[in-house]
DNA sequence: CATTGTGAAGCGTTTCACAGCC
DNA sequence: GGCTGTGAAACGCTTCACAATG
């Protein structure tokens, strides 16, 4: 209640937060009612400072000699990051991948209930899927307008993407998560996330392929003994 | 031919490389020969110079005053990232996401084919996904070695992700992609990367909530009116 | 006295600005 | 003339180291 946490958090501490509030959440189920910032930092892979200098922008919520109160903390946490209320998401594209992510279920317990699936395929118009209706994407800003939606997913093949973008953009979201393999282009103050398999894929194949080149010289022969 | 490479590429730069790479995918399937920095930082969304940068770190393969060659950067880019052969992976999981994942097609086509899934659960052994035959998380070490299996994907729950992680490592792998939301911990030359919605979603929940407490300070009435 | 909160140093990344070159 | 390649400056993030403190 005291002091108000009116600084601007770094983007790199952001995208830890849900990292530590996971980990306090389990703490929390495990009755562990303390944590230092020394435990947090090897439960989270990272470093002690790291996790200090990053709940510091959050508050002073910890306490010298004792570390920080775990409840207290994921109250704090989800707080800052806007999680003391839902936020509704509505998927663009009922194919595989939107299919799934809508019959996940853990979507909306984790507060991010799915307000709507859209498609352009009037052949998947009206199937329900995690029982959600599927409609045409042209209902989009109703969609938008009426749940108050804030959050957008692109779940369509990358040709569609900017398109699907546009269209969420235009109904209202301000956020969008990009599955698609595609940059999309969005008007400055809309945020974008993408999750791209094909180039998490593609960075380990570099680091593989660094590691044979430093380990063994040797071209041609691509077997390599366990260490 | 001329000069060989051996810089150590940054990190940050290897985690564009992919994406300058299907940019110059989409140009060359358009028949476009050349590109300059200009060009593609502004279909990747990037600095010019960030572009010149990264790829400088791969050679000197750009012509002052022309640009670069788009077939012939494709080919540094994905020799470069290893991508000249194939990488076979091996999923943990056949669960809702394992099966996705397996199914989805797009793994092989890419040049990471599906060598193997295993699962822990009997009931889920045996049968086939995306031409695949689910089979025991024991024989994992097997499918490994057998097919020199560097890259192992986590596609089970949270609770056994650092098993399966465990696993994978004891049976030889040396990447590892995470899709489940938790923390693994990996011996010291082991790479991880993760996919985690959850804290994708998170961190877009944090903007949105900024952008609220920015634009209007007032609690309660969630409603926002389009720019 | 264990542990936080934080200046300051260190390090990696981005961007600028322009010399070099085709 | 146009565009690359790259020193150097600017920036942000990480880590150190330690004073502050319950």
């Amino acid at each position: 209640m005291a002091d108000r946490p009116r600084r601007r958090i770094p983007e790199a501490t952001v995208s830890r937060l849900p990292v530590y509030l996971r980990l306090l959440n389990e703490l929390a189920d495990a009755e562990t009612h303390h944590v230092s910032s020394e435990q947090l930092a090897e439960l989270g892979g990272v470093n002690a400072a790291k996790v200090r200098k990053d709940l510091s922008y959050l508050g002073t919520y910890g306490v010298r000699g004792v570390g920080y109160e775990v409840r207290y903390l994921v109250y704090q946490i989800e707080r800052e990051l806007g999680l003391n209320h839902d936020w509704p998401v509505v998927i663009v594209g009922a194919g595989n991948l939107g299919q799934a992510l809508s019959g996940y279920g853990g979507f909306g317990q984790k507060g991010f209930p799915v307000a709507g699936v859209v498609d352009v395929d009037p052949s998947k118009i009206g199937s329900v899927i995690g029982g959600v209706r599927v409609r045409h994407i042209d209902e989009l800003p109703q969609i938008v307008a009426s749940r108050s939606v804030a959050i957008g997913v692109v779940a369509v093949p990358a040709t569609g993407a900017q398109d699907a973008a546009d269209r969420l953009v235009k109904a209202g979201v301000t956020s969008i998560l990009n599955f698609a393999p595609a940059v999309i282009a969005v008007p400055r103050g809309i945020n974008v996330r993408k999750v791209d398999l094909a180039l998490e894929l593609q960075i380990l194949s570099y680091h593989e392929q660094s590691r044979s080149t430093t380990l063994r010289a040797v071209p041609g022969s691509g077997k390599s003994a366990s260490a």
